[in-house]
DNA sequence: GCCAACGTTGGC
DNA sequence: GCCAACGTTGGC
């Protein structure tokens, strides 16, 4: 079993807007951050599971459950010099973005803010709150998976 | 809006 | 390959 901590900004794209779209999927969008994409494009499996995070807003942190979707493929925006995404480096015969599909799965009970992700003692060593961690995408262990699903209310 | 931490860029 | 400058992230 595999796990990841997937960041979004909730006026960016929340949550319920991930379960108001139709088949309450989207390509995860935004990624340019090498690490974060290496993640997607060699270890991500359909079916992993997505804990999906608010950040930047006033009330940082997990609040949901999603699964990837897809495996991993090129943006389709990077070549497009109208996108906000376009990188003029990218090659088509040698894309450097990728991405992959989220599917919403399931809403916690309650959010777990930022400051019981930092302070539960179980979630010791959890990637996504080690000081000046950045990445957007971080896997998570099992152990800190269940503990984290278990205080947002939900079993899985 | 501030600012610390970090990643990327580009001149040399 | 170094490293300063710059941009971005994200909590507060």
């Amino acid at each position: 079993m595999t796990a990841w901590l997937m960041k979004s900004e909730p006026e960016v794209f929340s949550f319920a807007d991930l379960k108001a779209r139709p088949r309450r999927t989207e390509p995860w969008n935004g990624v340019r951050n090498y690490q974060a994409r290496n993640f997607m494009r060699d270890q991500m499996q359909v079916g992993d599971w997505v804990l999906f995070y608010h950040s930047n807003c006033a009330a940082p942190g997990v609040v949901g459950l999603a699964k990837v979707a897809s495996a991993a493929y090129p943006y389709p925006t990077q070549f497009d010099p109208a996108s906000e995404y376009f990188d003029p480096k990218s090659a088509k015969e040698n894309p450097r973005w990728v991405l992959v599909d989220v599917a919403w799965a399931k809403d916690f009970a309650r959010e777990v803010l930022l400051a019981e992700l930092k302070n539960d003692p179980e979630l010791e060593g959890l990637l996504a709150t080690r000081p000046g961690n950045r990445l957007s995408i971080t896997p998570v262990e099992e152990a800190h998976f269940r503990r984290i699903c278990a205080l947002g209310g939900i079993s899985c």
